[in-house]
RNA sequence: GAGACAUUGGUGUAGUAGUAGCACAACAGUUUGUGGCACUGUUAGCAGGGGUGCAAUCCCCCUAUGUCUCC
């Protein structure tokens, strides 16, 4: 993998560059749709790229548990396996600690939002996964099998599965993990991310990922020692504090410690009042389910904001979802058939706002791409 | 014409002489490196009338409606 920048803003911290891979190249900054279990759920590989998807990114952990990483390397590998014949990356399984883990016990997400559980409210260890020094021991969500993932672990898997990009396997912490525990997590964390690159051999692109939670001096220090060490590129990842507004100011903490000719993917944010703020921090690429997932629960993102698909008062309503949006959704359907699609659980609804809003996503990107281009951002 | 049984939110159903529960639907929210077309909350009901009881959705009578059986 090469990374080219080709302009870097006068007005933020802004880039656009070209990531080349042997699948062929991206432009950044983009958005990287989520492709947990090879595919984006209720399209498939020939459909993507009328979304202006450009590249994937895939999870070790839920290929590992199904269908197994032998399985596919024994299938040719990931792009051969799901037909998709451009750029992949794979998380490393370093969020499934965090989901599987606190994240499910507590019932909280990355951001915490106003009001709720306090930091400290975590208990030392989750209730079905155990975090050692050396990885960590998951419990498989369908039929019990204990699963081993360690730094060693998890590339290994990777190298089979074959992405053209792979991430350190590390500990994404809660936002209700205190300084301590996040201090212990980011020690681990750091010594993971050695082994990772020690034990590498293929020619994949490895990302080094930054941790450190909500502390300042944490993450600061995690982005100079991961920056120093010998990575293709830096991922940010880890919980992002109480609310929206610290989001920015975590990543203006770490990304002039990161080596700056090199790529940084900003790890699981993206909601659309995001993306523009996190390009303008200097994030080249981020991976989000908000347009996957939402779509999927019937809603749509338009130039307006936000629409629920479910709600009665749409089955009335002719215009297509966004009157700007030039997708073949809003060029051949209603909001009146898809909310019907919705109500009458028909998986097409689900399959058309997944479409929609992955162009929506994508042609939002593409316009900051312009604008960084003409001097704009 | 006679008899039996039934009637509980919009729908389908529990249940009890003392606060009527559930599911679906409706409505309103939530969802940021995706285990789970999920989760949370709200609205809304004892067919009608009379009687017995401290108290009736429940027991009794009448009416209405429905299902079944008999003539």
């Amino acid at each position: 993998m090469d990374f080219e920048i080709l302009k870097k803003s006068q007005k933020s911290r802004a880039r656009i560059g070209i990531l080349k891979t042997s699948f062929g190249e991206v432009e950044t900054p983009t958005l990287v749709p989520v492709a947990t279990q090879a595919t984006i759920k209720t399209l498939n590989s020939e459909e993507l790229p009328q979304t202006k998807t450009q590249i994937l990114i895939s999870n070790t952990f839920h290929l590992h548990l199904k269908p197994g990483e032998g399985i596919i390397k024994k299938m040719g590998g990931l792009h051969r396996f799901m037909n998709w014949p451009k750029p992949i990356m794979t998380d490393s399984g370093g969020f499934q600690v965090f989901s599987l883990g606190f994240g499910r016990d507590l019932g909280v997400g990355k951001i915490l939002k106003n009001g709720s559980l306090p930091t400290g409210k975590q208990a030392n260890s989750p209730k079905d996964l155990r975090i050692t020094s050396d990885g960590v021991l998951f419990k498989s969500y369908f039929d019990g099998r204990k699963i081993f993932l360690g730094p060693k672990e998890s590339i290994k898997i990777q190298e089979s599965l074959g992405a053209d990009i792979i991430f350190a396997f590390d500990e994404c912490t809660s936002p209700t993990a205190n300084y301590e525990y996040t201090k212990k997590s980011l020690a681990k964390t750091h010594k993971w991310a050695k082994i990772c690159l020690e034990t590498k051999k293929t020619k994949q692109a490895l990302f080094g990922i930054v941790q450190g939670g909500k502390y300042k001096d944490l993450r600061q220090e995690s982005a100079k020692l991961i920056g120093s060490l010998d990575f293709d590129g830096f991922g940010i990842g880890g919980e992002f504090g109480d609310n929206k507004n610290e989001m920015v100011k975590m990543i203006d903490w770490v990304i002039d410690e990161l080596p700056e000719g090199k790529p940084r993917h900003l790890l699981g944010i993206g909601h659309p009042e995001d993306i523009l703020k996190i390009i303008k921090a200097g994030v080249d690429t981020f991976d989000c389910i908000v347009p996957t997932h939402y779509g999927r629960r019937g809603v749509a993102f338009v130039s307006t904001g936000r629409l629920d698909m479910n709600k009665s008062k749409f089955l009335n309503d002719k215009n297509p979802l966004d009157k700007k949006c030039d997708c073949f959704v809003c060029q051949n359907y209603s909001r009146s058939y898809i909310t019907h699609l919705f109500r009458a659980k028909e998986i097409t609804g689900m399959k058309l706002l997944t479409f929609h809003n992955l162009y929506f996503f994508n042609s939002m990107v593409e316009k900051i791409r312009k604008d960084i281009k003409n001097g704009k951002i």
